[in-house]
DNA sequence: CCACATTCTAACCGCACAGTTAGAATGGAT
DNA sequence: ATCCATTCTAACTGTGCGGTTAGAATGTGG
């Protein structure tokens, strides 16, 4: 005869019957997928030079985050928790236009790397996925870019007292400046990128 | 017995002995590659997509061009010839300052295409190949960037009769800018780049 | 000491890519 | 009409990639 279940609740309760120990930290080895990722780009990065760097090997890279775009993707939200402090800093200050450009003066020494600054890792990624590029990792992209206008949008607002129509224009320049900062710390020298700074805020 | 040949000049003539005729135009297939490696970058363009834009095969490009590097270059020449003619008509102008912002505006129409903006080919070059990439490239690149920062310079510095420190500094920020430009219309709508560039030369 | 869930190792797979090549097609020169 | 240098076609090669998996190593709970 036939069977039919109705309301029927399954409760699984997982034991955690712990056996041979994991041998990294997920969030270690993320921060050093990060850091790869960062300089070299995602598709300059091959999983070889990512077990290298990370100590570990593809079956643990991928029983940990499923995927080279999951990885990437952790990598990203890394990146944005480590930025998320700078970017507080901004709202405790009380002089909205000052607070920025400190931002973006620290924004360099964080870009800094031998020789050359590795840019911004959001807008390094937004240079190398196109829009129509793996969906997480634009939301991930977008996520930062929102963020980041609308802290100086209400920063703007609310320390500095300018109008609505100007802070979101002001907002939305300083958000795209940053765009060319980034880019441009990867081939510039540091004179050329401070001359930038001073001359963003010069019409502020 | 042995022969000494010694001050021997040998000539060779290259009879055209004409056979099959070439079916495309070389100027013609790197102009259809350029757009495809503007749009796409260069890792995301493969030999086949190249094939069927440019119309001809893998042979014909690799006896025309060498390499997908090699066809790179030449897109890379192509483009910095077409923006050339931008470039010259700033210094055909008498306000150095108003020329300049002219230019910004004329590349977001040639960056202009379905939706979002290609970018400048070069700077997107610039975003995709890092510093240790091929030389060629590298080269190409560098000088676009020269180029108009010198044309800035001089400019800046004979229609508005700057002091050199400044209009070196101005240059500089210019020419940073336009990386910004180039990186921002990618992502961003027009009214949000028009807004950038007012602000750009607000302080100038 | 044993059972066994979990992690780690290393070999493997399929695929897309840049680049190559043998041979057919072409068309001017004689 | 024939020759033959040149171009074109299409199938091939080798390589490195992301991703998978069988089986060995490990260590906790009993």
């Amino acid at each position: 005869p036939n069977f039919e279940i109705t309301n029927c609740v399954v409760r699984i309760i997982l034991l955690p019957k712990m056996s041979r120990k994991k041998q990294y930290i997920e969030e270690d080895v993320v921060e050093k997928a990060m850091h790869l990722f960062w300089v070299k780009g995602y598709e300059h990065t091959s999983l070889q030079m990512l077990e290298k760097q990370m100590g570990i090997n593809k079956f643990s890279i991928y029983s940990s985050f499923g995927s080279k775009n999951g990885l990437y993707v952790e990598s990203l939200k890394l990146y944005r928790h480590k930025v998320g402090t700078l970017i507080k800093e901004i709202e405790r200050s009380n002089d909205a236009v000052l607070a920025i450009k400190a931002y973006f003066y620290k924004f360099l020494q964080l870009s800094a790397g031998n020789g050359f600054g590795k840019g911004c890792f959001i807008t390094n990624t937004l240079n190398e996925i196109d829009a129509q590029g793996d969906l997480k990792i634009v939301e991930q992209v977008e996520h930062f870019r929102n963020d980041l206008r609308d802290v100086f949008f209400n920063q703007l607002m609310l320390k500095s007292g300018k109008e609505k129509k100007i802070a979101e224009a002001q907002a939305d320049y300083l958000m795209i400046s940053m765009i060319g900062l980034s880019s441009a710390s990867k081939v510039c020298i540091n004179s050329q990128l401070e001359n930038y700074i001073e001359n963003i805020f010069k019409g502020l």
